[in-house]
DNA sequence: GATGTAAATATTTAGACAGCATGTC
DNA sequence: CTAAATATTTACATC
């Protein structure tokens, strides 16, 4: 089909993607036409990574804002969020507008109401619902990209939920549901009175194959010989032999690629990219080389700690790692490094499947099992998990084709890999959404923003979920109901009371703050209980009480460290809130003193430690500090509106603790640190100096101020014009010797970097 | 006694959304 | 109820 057949989108359409290459349409993607997606129609398509998934939507979207209306589009993840609203913007020249809306980044509000086409993270989706933002009853067109993660147990009831109420709160809404290739998205197509794509058609193709000895066993039957040197790992034969160009008859066939490696844990993911950088570097030549070393620079120039330099030591010698524990300035570098082809070699955890677009011309899933807890061992890794990242390979319009590789180290194994991932069929989707947090969670919300005021509106409007659709267990719905019910109101979330006949269910005023804050209940449970005899609650204190609630997820207890944090607890028992679970109930005592390291962290941070001493200290990466400090931050604020509902004294102590986190200042510094332009390191310099607070900086003497801020004018200038100073101006200002800083801080780097780890990387977002 | 290496033993283990109020060089 | 790769310590040989 040709994109000027394509019913009921703008005009300007067919020419727009004609200057981009595109003039007719992929399969998948005519069918999804033929089905109506552009004429309204809801539409599940269930086809593999890059097979054309957000053109479908784009085309729906588009049709839906020609005819006036407005779309949403959710996405999982945040990093996607940015992502998918860069690439919807290349139509705002044609008067589409594009908003974002997530947690940390959001234009919120009235604003939102304007804009033809707004992407957002599910829960901020499920947020705008539970708080009744006026604009989503306008809404014509719901994509859902990811779908499949509905299956997912803590994340998927969100997304299941937030989709049932839009539908159930607008009964004509067009939903686009995209999904990864799955084995039942038939289900999903009936639950949500949806048309089908159901396909496994790829622009490029894709060969899966598995390693074994010194061959790659593909399942088109075909073999290929590797050539191996020494004792090296498959790995990195693979590696090398993907990097080398394809020579046939004295002509280059095929240009040499990247490879992208899955392993199954960080320190795996580091170790491997440090060999594997041993045998990309031969292979590179010198203009590679120079631009490798400038992306080093760039990635120690983001934070000064050990991650930070293992990863430009491997970035130098073109590979890299890539996990959670990185800072996001990191991630990113490595990605672009990677999509430039400099980097050619990336050893990810699955971070990098589920997140922004780095195809690369092999993948290899070096580890196909991966520890759980729970599970008491190694677990294999789900077939939908395994293939999304055999998805990365081949990048569309570059490569002819894409190549998967597992690695079998026994011939048993390569029998078993090919049955269990390269023939196996797509795993089927599965509701978790009669697990009880999430249960607690939205049957409060539920209640609270009015969907349901009674235990039969709510069984209804459950029954149009996916886990109904799904279940035929009745009885089981209805029991964690009741459960989840006597929970809310035990805990003075709801009330229920006599309404003639019937039995209505209100949220008490406590329940609606939780439902808007979006906390989990019990989080909020867990929290008032801590705060409520606390009058003057200590930073740690709050900290530990924060890190308890099932919002925030642990840090892990290393051997040793259960005795070491006994101790920290016998030091500071007077500070600690609430009860103390005995040291006989195992595993809720280990949870509890998890969360004790995870508060003593937040309390380092918050007395201005280095953030290479915290890294080191609680073994994390410079990422996790940042995504502890995040939620902290968040909880905190929630504490902050629960006392203050509650009517608790001690509003004032928990916003400081709060703003120290925030800032990662101590006590003294929270005056000047609010100060825009002044993070934890400056605010220490001009305290130093003897400016202890924004009212002494707003009258200070500039001379004192620019040699604080080390004698750089253009900060000094712009910290004293946030501080309101009356004339900011520093010509002619000579820093005052006496109030340099007397730390020796690396004044040999170059000036950008200096200034960039002046103000720490935790602070701006 | 310093140094190097192999073998035995111990340790560790993926990811990431959200409130609120205002605006980063 | 299930594992495996890496890090650390110890044992031992060599200079």
């Amino acid at each position: 089909m040709e994109v000027s057949d394509v019913p009921a989108v703008p005009e300007w359409l067919p020419g727009h993607l004609d200057a981009d290459g595109v003039e007719s349409l992929y399969p998948p993607q005519a069918a999804a036409v033929e089905a109506g997606v552009t004429e309204g129609e809801s539409l599940v398509a269930s086809i593999p990574t890059a097979s054309g998934k957000t053109l479908i939507a784009t085309l729906a979207m588009l049709s839906a804002v020609k005819r006036g209306g407005k779309a949403l589009y959710i996405v999982p993840l945040r990093a996607l969020a940015s992502e998918k609203k860069a690439e919807f913007e290349q139509f705002e020249q044609y008067g589409v507008d594009v908003g974002v809306s997530t947690g940390n980044y959001d234009s919120d509000g009235e604003w939102l109401a304007k804009k033809d086409i707004i992407v957002a993270t599910s829960e901020k989706v499920d947020s705008l619902v539970r708080n009744g933002a006026p604009w989503l009853a306008q809404l014509d067109c719901v994509v859902a990209d990811e779908v499949h993660l509905v299956d997912d147990p803590t994340r998927g009831p969100t997304l299941e939920v937030t989709l049932a109420k839009l539908r159930s709160r607008n009964p004509g809404l067009q939903i686009v549901a995209l999904s990864a290739t799955i084995g039942n998205a038939g289900e999903l197509a009936d639950w949500l009175d949806a048309e089908l794509v159901d396909s496994s058609w790829r622009p490029i193709d894709l060969r899966k194959g598995v390693h074994f000895g010194q061959a790659l066993h593909f399942d088109d039957g075909t073999q290929e010989q590797l050539s191996v040197q020494g004792n090296e790992k498959p790995t990195a034969a693979i590696v090398r032999d993907t990097l080398r160009d394809t020579v046939e008859d004295g002509e280059t066939v095929e240009e040499g690629g990247s490879t992208l490696v899955f392993v199954n844990s960080r320190r795996n993911a580091e170790a491997a990219a440090r060999r594997l950088a041993n045998v990309v570097s031969p292979e590179l030549d010198g203009d590679e080389l120079a631009a490798l070393a400038d992306v080093a620079d760039e990635i120690r120039d983001v934070s000064d700690t050990e991650t930070s330099d293992d990863l430009a030591d491997a970035v130098e010698k073109g590979a890299a790692f890539h996990h959670a524990g990185l800072s996001p300035d990191h991630r990113e570098l490595v990605e672009a490094a990677f999509r430039d082809r400099l980097v050619k070699c990336v050893c990810a955890t699955p971070t990098l499947a589920a997140g922004v677009n780095t195809p690369s011309r092999r993948v290899v899933v070096r580890d196909w099992r991966r520890y759980s807890g729970d599970a008491g061992g190694m677990q294999p890794l789900s077939v939908l998990e395994v293939h999304q990242m055999m998805g990365r390979a081949g990048r569309p319009g570059m490569d002819p084709y894409g190549e998967a590789l597992l690695l079998a180290s026994s011939h048993d194994e390569l029998d078993e890999l090919f049955e269990r991932y390269v023939w196996a069929d797509p795993d089927p989707v599965e509701s978790k959404l009669a697990a009880e947090p999430a249960m607690r969670t939205h049957l409060l919300a539920t209640v609270a923003s009015g969907f349901a005021d009674s235990r039969e509106t709510l069984l209804s409007f459950l029954d149009g979920t996916l886990y109904a659709a799904q279940t035929d267990e009745q009885g089981r719905l209805e029991r964690v109901v009741d459960d989840m019910l006597a929970y809310l109101e035990r805990n003075d979330f709801i009330e229920r009371s006599r309404d003639g006949d019937t039995e209505r269910l209100t949220a008490t005023n406590l329940g609606h703050t939780v439902s808007r804050l979006y906390l989990d209940p019990m989080s909020a449970a867990t929290i008032i209980d801590g705060i409520a005899d606390a009058d003057d609650p200590s930073a740690l204190g709050l900290y530990h009480l924060v890190s308890r609630t099932p919002d925030m997820y642990q840090l892990y207890l290393r051997s040793g460290e259960r005795e070491q944090y006994t101790q920290v607890a016998y030091d500071h028992e007077t500070e600690l809130l609430g009860t103390q679970p005995s040291e006989f109930e195992e595993s809720r005592f280990e949870d509890w003193l998890a969360a004790l390291k995870t508060a003593k962290l937040l309390d380092d941070w918050a007395s201005e430690t280095d953030e290479d001493r915290i890294t080191d200290r609680y073994g994390v990466g410079p990422g996790d500090i940042r995504g502890k400090v995040d939620t902290a931050e968040w909880l905190l604020g929630a504490a902050e509106s629960l006392a203050g509902e509650r009517g608790f004294g001690n509003v004032q102590a928990i916003r400081e603790a709060k703003k120290r986190v925030q800032y990662g200042v101590r006590q003294e510094l929270i005056d000047l640190a609010d100060v825009r332009n002044v993070g934890r390191k400056r605010a220490r310099r001009l305290y130093e100096a003897g400016i202890e607070s924004r009212d002494q900086l707003r009258n200070a003497d500039k001379s004192v101020v620019l040699a604080a801020l080390r004698g750089r004018e253009r900060t000094a200038e712009t910290v004293l014009e946030h501080a309101g100073h009356p004339n900011p101006e520093m010509t002619d200002v000579t820093p005052d010797p006496d109030a340099e800083p007397v730390v020796a801080t690396d004044t040999s780097g170059s000036s950008e970097s200096a200034e960039e780890n002046d103000q720490s990387s935790l602070g701006d977002f």
